[in-house]
DNA sequence: CGATGGCGATAGGCTTTAACTATACATGGG
DNA sequence: CCCATGTATAGTTAAAGCCTATCGCCATCG
């Protein structure tokens, strides 16, 4: 018993004519004769009753063609979901983004994406990016957007932008009269740091090697998030190292905090879009691309799709 | 896309496992693997994506998997419906009975059908054999009970009892000393018939030619049926001719009606069965015959099926 | 870092099947 | 009794479905 078996078979039921519903289903006359002959003897029943005046349907054939429009109804909801569904731009996407990146990116990245794929949910989750690459080999994230470097087998990883790092003074700290700071200088300072896991923690420590052993006082802050040590910063607790983005997201600044950037060579990280290779909906992944491109990161340097891998 | 594709598509996304899968199917792990590989490019949907670790089914296959479980189920449901409608005693039986005989056997022949083939209704029909035969053909009768001859191409008939035909007197008519009525002496009494039509009011004047121009009052009777000429006899309006079984239902009889016997040669009527030669369920045929046979019917004598045809 | 093993994809060959054309057969009607 | 109509059968060819053998990829391990 095929599909096909089932097309003739309805057909036959309606046209109650072999020619006929053979012609119908564009095929010759003995193909369905024969077609319906063997459904026949498969189900052991008498689907029709043929005679030289007509063909009638028998009472339990009636039932059984019944029950084959059903599951060819049912057959043709298969092409319409593939039909539907072959839109990349449809369906949820579950996108992972860590800490350092999320607060600032989410807001201007979320509308723009729902502008581009209206019919495409983002399903977030923020999280360290040990935590983001695990979701995204289990199949439990789509997309993740961590920073460099991240290599994984079976992933592919897609640089998007360079974004620079900021000094963060309370207001009235000695430095506030220089235009720039050497990284170098870092480790005089008393630095505010996020904890293990963070992988921005790791990429501070990588612009400023002193500091991992340096005269400041380095406090590592367990659990907090970089809004926290802002205000932490602003108290007078330490001085702190933002991602640009991060390091101004209120227009207009806050009075208690002044941003410096650092002296050249400005440590920075490149932050990157990361799937599973075999993850199909690359429509998909375009537009969070273009949407993270679009949106107004205080600072940060577009990446070409070849650009080379940045020093920290 | 077959039905079999569905089957390989449902079984890799409970194993997620080509082999595994294609194991439980009966197939080669390749036979599985082209087959998937086919489905999806016919539909132009990844519907699992392979990688070395494991295989992941995508949003859309999903839907597609719980979709093609529906269409399986559904496929499934046209076996069940076959197995179930393969015993010809199941389901409706669609009975026609002309006038004459429809009162005197139905009540002893559907308890006894019932019993024998307690899930087959029977959907009964009393007519004319000329209209019981039009709707046989049409396929709204499955199988008549007629007297013969009858003859239609595409129909077969098989007899299945004779009934001698009875006179019926009012009592104290001037015939009732009489052991036996020789059937020519029906012409010279007002005798009344059935209207045209009916098959038996021809089959007595066939018995009788005389009666045609005969001298005694023939009347006819547009619309009436046995029962309401029988009562017409006891009011002395005249004589009738019965068949056996009708000529005295009641046990006990009737005080003011007399039924005597025809000499010999006694007219009968064959009574037969008729169905179209393509009727798939034979077997419902012979639950009829058989339950007619078991029927106690006044005078009738069972025919074995290679029997010569009736004279009259 | 090369060897190994698991797993899916591919290639080549065979068998089955589903389609066609041509024709036989059955039946009701002129 | 032959003809028209309609279905079943025969014989052939093309396609499909499946198998075995093998490749290629990747991950793990010594």
């Amino acid at each position: 018993m095929t599909l096909t078996d089932l097309r003739y078979l309805v057909a036959l039921a309606r046209e109650r004519h072999f020619g006929h519903a053979a012609e119908r289903c564009n095929v010759s006359q003995p193909t369905l004769s024969v077609a319906i002959k063997k459904l026949e003897e498969e189900l052991a029943v008498t689907l029709f009753e043929r005679s030289a005046a007509d063909v009638k349907i028998t009472d339990i054939g009636a039932r059984i063609v019944a029950q084959a429009e059903k599951v060819l109804l049912e057959a043709g909801q298969i092409k319409e979901i593939a039909t539907a569904g072959r839109d990349p731009l449809s369906g949820p996407l579950k996108l992972g983004v860590i800490y350092t990146i999320g607060p600032y990116l989410l807001p201007h990245l979320i509308p723009r994406a729902h502008a581009a794929a209206p019919s495409m949910p983002l399903l977030i989750q923020e999280n360290y990016t040990a935590r983001l690459a695990e979701a995204l080999k289990r199949g439990d994230l789509d997309v993740i957007v961590v920073a460099l470097p991240f290599e994984e087998p079976g992933i592919v990883t897609q640089a998007v932008y360079d974004e620079p790092f900021r000094v963060l003074l309370p207001a009235g700290h000695g430095w506030e009269s220089e235009e720039r700071i050497p990284a170098s200088r870092l480790a005089e300072a008393p630095l505010l740091l996020l904890g293990a896991g963070n992988c921005f923690r790791d990429q501070v420590l990588e612009a400023c090697p002193l500091c991992r052993s340096g005269e400041g006082l380095q406090r590592t802050l367990e659990g907090s998030s970089l809004e926290t040590i802002r205000h932490m910063v602003a108290t007078g607790a330490g001085i702190t190292v933002l991602p640009s983005a991060a390091a101004d997201p209120l227009p207009g600044g806050n009075s208690l905090l002044t941003v410096r950037p650092f002296a050249a060579p400005e440590p920075f990280r490149r932050v990157a879009l990361a799937w599973r290779v075999t993850y199909p909906r690359s429509g998909a992944i375009d537009v969070i691309r273009a949407a993270i491109l679009d949106s107004p990161l205080q600072g940060v340097k577009p990446v070409g799709r070849g650009s080379p891998l940045p020093v920290g």
